[in-house]
DNA sequence: TCCAAATACTTTGACGTCCAAGTATTTGTT
DNA sequence: AACAAATACTTGGACGTCAAAGTATTTGGA
């Protein structure tokens, strides 16, 4: 199934013809959605092999970064911006596979740790080196493109509120 | 929960630090997944008080726009891009809602027909409405920055071959 | 004409996400 | 010291998505 016209040239027409306001914010959205999906299908399925999806991979590959493999929960969440149903969720997942373990916080029993466990550094090795290989998805963009994704982005991102720009760095 | 460093940058500087390949791929990519995540959520918020998701009010768009508001489930999938079950998932519930009816295909007793009913039709156009005031939840992305996401997203849509430039109007 | 293959949609099931509510523990105030 | 409020995580429920399998119908050849 594909199209011989652009399906987004196509739905702006359509909003112009029917006086729908803020067609161009609605074309931006709508390729960012897009986007996503295509990203995110050829990712996961670059993943599959390993055994991984995105949100597993995330969570081993964050844990990976410190300096003892492991993190409460709550920092996780924090980090990768997700619900903290959803680390519930995904670390339950890498539990029953066994690349991560529940630990108690030593000082703070409300608190739980995700730790690596040597499986799961090996296989987020793995999945690093899968996705280098398809390059996230992103080939097909070049590195101007890739650039102005990331600029473009980032005001949308700080412009959300996700982090503040310390009055040292702006740019 | 607001940081005070941009966690994409944090990230790249971990990846570089463990010596993992294709970092702007990389980066190119969490952002594009973010972006997604801001602006699905925006976009769910201003529909939710409307009583539409964004799938169903994409449904409802796209019916609006055709002469008799009506499309085959098969049509509205290709369109969207979406998978076949989640069709039928979201005019069920489009059904159960009243705004879209299910009808036979006149000559193909295969296909079924969504037609869009007059409460489809008035709920539509609040919806557009809604989405407008937000601007999509590209509030935050700059005119260029708006132009530059389409342009370099455009490359990735065709790479992936979501549509075919027809040779006369390449750009 | 006949029948295998293609097409159109639905159903079922595995996952994932979020919200809201529930439990346990710690913090901050009085 | 006492206790309400905040914090950390888990549970259960509503939704959404996709893949695979099932049913019905139409198409395209032999």
């Amino acid at each position: 199934m594909t199209l011989d016209f652009d399906p987004i040239d196509e739905a702006a027409a359509n909003w112009r013809g029917a006086g729908w306001a803020a067609v161009d914010a609605m074309t931006a959205a709508t390729s960012i959605t897009r986007a996503h999906q295509i990203l995110s299908g050829r990712i996961d399925a670059a993943l599959a092999p390993v055994g991984l999806n995105f949100s597993r991979f995330e969570v081993l590959a964050l844990l990976s970064f410190t300096r003892e493999g492991e993190l409460p929960l709550g920092k996780v969440g924090d980090r990768l911006q997700v619900h903290p149903a959803s680390v519930t969720n995904t670390v339950n997942r890498l539990e029953a596979d066994g690349l991560v373990a529940r630990k108690p916080h030593p000082t703070d029993r409300r608190t739980t740790l995700a730790v690596l466990t040597r499986a799961g550094r090996r296989r987020v090795e793995q999945a690093a080196v899968a996705l280098a290989e398809i390059e996230f998805g992103v080939a097909g963009l070049t590195g101007d493109g890739r650039r102005s994704v990331d600029a473009a982005i980032l005001e949308l991102r700080v412009a959300a509120g996700d982090f503040v720009v310390p009055p040292s760095q702006r740019r």
